[in-house]
DNA sequence: CAATATCTATCTATCAGTAGATAGATAAAG
DNA sequence: CTTTATCTATCTACTGATAGATAGATATTG
């Protein structure tokens, strides 16, 4: 048992991707990790360090995969899109919801802190898009300009992963990925 | 002083739409209609009674206007295609999120009766975002399917919501409007 | 009409369960 | 010994939900 830190995240990443962070107690995950819960608090004191925790290695893990994206630098704007699409994809066949996108509709309850962490993240993932659809201008096919389509293209596939889960299946997730590729030369 | 009913169906529909369900607890909303919960649960004896009622009246209203938008028979698709994306709109500017969406995340926490009726409203808005495509194809300059675009359309606007409440602004509801009209000949 | 019954809407009071959080004891590791 | 990690025990606050009472309106019945 390496690190017991890590160890309540990844319990906790997996609660809050499907049920939200207020569906997740400090006595569920005590339970789960086989432990109390006041131990938890030894680890995060409060709830709002726990969520920071989260959107951190949330995004470490994100901007990782990113770069492992952009380090092919012979690869399509196809490919890198269908990659980024992936990591969506790879979400939704967990039941799960992106763990920013859960946050966001949990936006009220959050602290400032992880309010503006969480607005990080996106803004992220949106200049990251926006840069791969600024290199590859010239596979392009639209008269948008690159932080609005990857601004779409990120909005298409937070809602995607919301509606599939309510229809049990991946299809708003397969019309995102169609109409991405449609824009492609 | 109408209907209590539907005096506390409007305020629990305002609080779920920016806190969730879980974010609404019967207090809350007994304080606010100035009774007690134990009144509240008079009128909705479960949460999911509260929840069930909110759907089908969300779904009332948005069928309704879609209904009004629908009837505009000499209407372009831009114009439709604005007036339907105008309800998101006016739903972002109270800092509010679709109830749909927001159930949508909370998903977890619903009831089996809650999420089937939550399902069909979202097939409803599919379906006639569809039938408005595939009604006006000749506007349309794409190889996309009308219910691919009614299904990346739909996606597109509930994350836009969730997304520009984070960042404090509208650009991803402003990008995904630009999108879908430049689908458009 | 008057008496009886029922319904509506609300209240007070309470329950069992869960929430996040804390204090202080205790064990384990180095 | 001190630090790290965990426990026990507890607190306060809040949750959804129920029971039982009541006042007043409405309906039914003799």
């Amino acid at each position: 048992m390496s690190d017991k830190r890590e160890h309540l995240q990844n319990i906790a990443q997996v609660h809050v991707q499907k049920g939200g962070l207020k569906g997740l107690s400090f006595r569920t995950l005590a339970d789960e990790a086989g432990i109390k819960s006041s131990s938890v608090h030894y680890y995060f004191p409060e709830k709002a360090d726990l969520a920071e925790a989260l959107i951190a290695q949330y995004a470490d893990a994100l901007l990782a995969r990113l770069d492992e994206i952009s380090a092919k630098d012979k690869w399509s704007l196809k490919k890198k899109l269908s990659a980024f699409i992936g990591i969506f994809e790879s979400v939704a066949k967990d039941d799960a919801v992106c763990l920013c996108g859960m946050l966001a509709a949990e936006f009220d309850n959050l602290s400032a802190d992880n309010r503006a962490q969480l607005s990080e993240v996106f803004r992220g993932m949106e200049k990251w898009l926006a840069s791969v659809f600024a290199t590859h201008q010239d596979e392009l096919q639209t008269s948008l300009s690159a932080t609005q389509l990857a601004r779409s293209v990120v909005a298409g596939l937070e809602g995607a992963l919301l509606i599939d889960r309510v229809a049990g299946n991946t299809q708003y997730m397969a019309a995102q990925k169609s109409l991405v590729i449609g824009l492609l030369k």
